[in-house]
RNA sequence: GGAGAGGUGGCCGAGUGGACGAAGGCGCACGCCUGGAAAGUGUGUAUGCGGUUUGAAGCUGCAUCGUGGGUUCGAAUCCCACUCUCUCCGCCA
């Protein structure tokens, strides 16, 4: 969430950056700051009150060593008004504060300024394709070939749970293990840390990140225990460090995390989303930096830079995206997209998203850090990617390294895989 | 699931109604000492929200001892509820 701050002191600036992911904040920011003028109106009657409680009772306190009992009493009794006028401001600030939260996470973060304004989609822009696109002498999408080569199972899937959790057999698991194993061997050699986190969250970590509440209905909830299932490993990686202030030598933190994911992909599932492309459980490797203000954006180019990379050495054709205003998630500053061309289905497929968002994940979180001259505390700058989300990388490696004789392995991922070809 | 114990600052730990944002220790920072270091020694060392200020510093108010409520002029301390952690038993990979 935005902070108060720049909201009171920078209101047009605000309004007019929101434009560009096509929100209308003008009426929100205005409720805003109304609320926090109310809000620190009763913080000040208060506070007031507070004080000439607290000043009475020192008195009482002393008056009753000193023995004397009847000006302790006489000051006793004035107490029970101010009581009631405190309760009274304090009720009034409480709900001024209330509403004020939940005021305040209504609003997106702010587009950085290379963001342009767009709809959605069709105006992102491309700033980068890399990759040959092969030409195939035969061209079956990926879940004809998975049913050839029996190495993923939609319908098994649906017998033992439902759609859209596969079940990958022989190859097809081993080849889902190697990919994870190269993504996690290469984010180990770019200095990231491995992490193992858990899958289930509680409902802070959730608001930390900012699934809750608004993304509420997106995750699998275990309701006996009011946890969560994670729709991604940036929500336990990047809570690790919710209410907590860092030192300045703590920089950079570079995490990393292999996970299952789950998403419930409610009212999503469309005529786009056969086979892997769209699924309730999948596997993803993610990248998350933690950054003084100063570094943050300089580290996104790090990350985007070093997905990149995994594309290339996969051999697969990608292209690389600036998101529009009005694609940028709601908690994001900057967004690239990474896609990489499935060649049957000819169609892009999103396998990467390298976001900085700056301090609005880190205002939720309370993530903090304390440099060596100022006294006060800042936020810190968060950075997520993915690194990658595996079932549409293993739907374009499936589809474009396909031959008559079989789906051939990218040569990077042999040593993982153990073997440099499936066929029947 | 059953029984018990407990949650106090970065950490350990004292504190059973007022002088407690909190002793003491460790750690950390800065200074003294030293040729340099260690040892020793001195000082400092929580966070949030307000006020003052152009802003910062400074000064200042309020709140915070797991969370929420209650008793009281006054609560870390007493009462209630919740929650989390630990130990033992049971079950189990």
């Amino acid at each position: 969430m935005l902070t108060i701050k720049l909201i009171r002191e920078q209101q047009e600036y605000v309004i007019n950056r929101l434009k560009i992911k096509n929100f209308d904040a003008a009426n929100l920011v205005d409720k805003i700051i109304a609320c926090d003028d109310n809000r620190k109106k009763y913080q000040q009657k208060k506070d007031n009150l507070q004080m000439q409680m607290n000043e009475i009772s020192k008195e009482i306190g002393n008056l009753f060593a000193q023995g004397k009992k009847d000006e302790a009493e006489v000051a006793r009794r004035k107490t029970g008004e101010i009581k009631e006028q405190i309760k009274e401001a304090e009720t009034f600030f409480e709900n001024y504060e209330k509403e004020l939260d939940s005021l305040i996470v209504l609003l997106p973060n702010l587009p950085h300024e290379s963001v342009k304004s767009g709809k959605g989609e069709i105006d992102n822009e491309i700033i980068k394709e890399g990759g040959v696109i092969p030409k195939l002498t035969v061209s079956k999408p990926h879940w004809e070939l998975i049913k050839d080569y029996n190495i993923i199972d939609f319908e098994l899937g649906i017998k033992i749970t439902g759609a859209g959790f596969p079940v990958y057999i022989g190859k097809g698991a081993k080849l889902q293990r190697a990919l994870i194993n190269f993504f996690l061997d290469e984010a180990e050699n770019a200095g990231y840390t491995e992490i193992l986190p858990p899958l289930l969250v509680n409902e802070e970590s959730g608001f930390g990140t900012g699934q809750l509440p608004d993304k509420e209905g997106q995750m699998y909830h275990v309701n006996a225990d009011n946890f969560y299932l994670i729709p991604t490993a940036e929500v336990p990686i990047t809570n690790l460090y919710r209410d907590v202030i860092l030192s300045e030598t703590d920089f950079p933190i570079k995490n990393m995390a292999y996970s299952a994911c789950f998403r419930r992909e409610a009212g999503s599932w469309g005529a786009d989303v056969r086979g892997l492309n769209r699924l309730h459980q999948f596997d993803k490797v993610e990248i998350v930096q933690i950054r003084k203000p100063e570094e943050s954006y300089h580290a996104l180019e790090e990350m985007k830079s070093y997905v990149e990379n995994i594309l290339v050495k996969l051999g697969l054709p990608y292209r690389v995206l600036r998101l529009c205003g009005g694609d940028v998630s709601f908690t994001a500053a900057l967004t690239f997209d990474f896609e990489v061309f499935s060649t049957a289905q000819e169609r892009w497929l999103e396998v990467s998203s390298v976001s900085n968002f700056e301090d609005f994940q880190a205002n939720r979180l309370k993530l903090r850090y304390k440099s060596k001259d100022e006294k006060r505390t800042k936020l810190a700058h968060t950075l997520n990617g993915s690194a990658l989300a595996l079932p549409r990388i293993m739907a374009a490696i499936i589809e474009n390294y396909q031959t008559e004789e079989g789906i051939i392995i990218p040569e990077i991922l042999r040593p993982f895989t153990g073997f440099d070809m499936i066929s029947k």
